[in-house]
DNA sequence: ATTCTTTTGTAACATTAATTCCGAAAACAA
DNA sequence: TTGTTTTCGGAATTAATGTTACAAAAGAAT
């Protein structure tokens, strides 16, 4: 497959002034082909019926089915197959592992989410959390609510009015009831996107509590009603999706807020430390 | 320059709706900016004049005028530096952010983990989960009881006979009682090791249960009654220690163990997922 | 609650682009 | 050369896209 493969398959059949469109498109492939048929045409040097003779040779039905085509070949990242592949890691590759199999796969998540978090959008989430006028509330769907409690464990120890969602989902209405407007929930929510935390984000806006979400890519639908949308890489090559960036994203929140809060929290961590950790010898 | 900057630059001056537009364009960047406004703006869900404001808003007069620049960020190659490789993006480096910083962060740990980790180790574990024949315990420390959770989570949905110690600590060693001779226990522990983890690890012991530590590079002294130990880069320059490589190699193994048990989990999967998910609509 | 401001989508509009038609030019054969 | 076939591009047609104006909705402020 592969438009480029179907040009070189065709181009022998096609007459000369067609090739030449052929040639225009490889040679800067793909941006010609995403531009008007005018543009190509000029590009190549010929008319706009030429190149829709072209593309309807390729295949296509139409220009635009033709530029659809392009542009799903950009999605799935066939872009550029000299990329891809790590430059650096010539040879003698240490065999691939599970683990090592993972790990770059989590290094490949933790970019994209790198790309897709705004540096303000980041920064401000972090404001709400840190400013300990309002309380803050964590929530997680089938899988993520563990990471809302990673969030919750430390955050506590760096501010009061640390709070979780917890037990039955019958029972978050109730503790909603709890929630102060103005207060502010961070919710996660990756795909196979959860109604019941859908229902319960809507319920916190009508309360007028602001709602960071954690999310893919993709955005949950409870983007609809957030304050803060962090959106974090989540894909693999197999079952399960990764939630290493959802986790590396909620520790460089920790890190923010805890520098944000720094002087208040150091007693808090001296005191706890004595208090709760129990030494090993 | 380049226009995902300045969509970041950009980003907090945005309304919600357009706030969306520049989310769902940074989410598969750049091919939904090529096709029309009404495909980019069904994929933001919201309207096309939204999605115009938003090119305005980045600065472009008009919105051909913005599909040329990103075309000219094909052709420049300036697409996907996400992908590319961290040591030889030495120029143009955007300043680094906590994010940023802290991906370098874990990036460092997880690679100290692949090496900590010897292969036969984690195929060992990975065996001992998989063996349903054996119940597997899971139980963390204050911070990574969530990693517990987060892997039980998941292992309860490929194989049976999924436990977690749960709840105060004063009644674990009732939940000891529980755990039959011959089953696996998944233990994390990371420095300011807990000693009641370590007196847990012993009671263990005494009953014939097979003790999995994963822990950091020091070795929680857990270590000493644990069959199998994986060690895991924690390090970080701040406060808080990272357990984002703990995390990771959790998510290395359900995906082992899944892997072992697909047969059986493909079923459970669907029932589950079928029962247990409420779909969004 | 009411007003004002801001945000957002609907619908009409204007513009641009894709497509088709057809004749001219080129290529080839006799 | 002449007739025939193929290729090609100009120009009109049609379809689509981008754009704008305006009104409804949402939100903030009083």
């Amino acid at each position: 497959m592969g438009i480029q493969n179907n040009i070189h398959e065709t181009i022998s059949s096609l007459t000369s002034a067609e090739k030449r469109a052929a040639h225009a498109l490889l040679a800067n492939y793909p941006s010609v082909g995403l531009a008007t048929v005018a543009e190509f045409a000029s590009e190549a040097a010929t008319s706009a019926p030429t190149i829709l003779r072209f593309v309807a040779r390729l295949g296509f039905e139409s220009y635009p089915d033709f530029q659809r085509a392009l542009r799903s070949e950009i999605e799935a990242g066939l872009l550029s197959p000299l990329q891809k592949r790590h430059p650096d890691t010539h040879l003698n590759e240490p065999e691939p592992t599970t683990i090592s199999q993972h790990v770059e796969c989590v290094d490949q998540n933790m970019r994209t989410t790198l790309n897709a978090v705004p540096k303000s959008e980041f920064e401000s989430a972090c404001n709400l959390i840190s400013d300990t006028k309002s309380g803050v509330y964590f929530l997680g769907g089938r899988f993520t609510d563990a990471i809302a409690a990673y969030m919750a464990s430390h955050l506590r120890i760096v501010r009061p009015g640390i709070r979780r969602f917890n037990g039955q989902v019958s029972t978050w209405n109730d503790q909603i009831l709890d929630i102060k407007p103005g207060d502010v929930a961070v919710i996660l929510d990756i795909r196979r996107y959860q109604k019941d935390l859908l229902d319960v984000a809507k319920a916190l806006t009508n309360r007028k509590v602001k709602i960071i979400l954690i999310t893919d890519v993709w955005l949950s639908p409870v983007s609809k009603y957030a304050k803060i949308v962090l959106p974090c890489g989540i894909e693999t090559e197999h079952t399960w999706d990764s939630n290493a960036a959802l986790f590396i994203l909620a520790e460089a929140i920790i890190v923010s807020v805890t520098r944000a809060n720094w002087n208040k929290t150091r007693k808090r961590l001296q005191a706890i430390e004595d208090l709760h950790w129990n030494k090993t010898e």
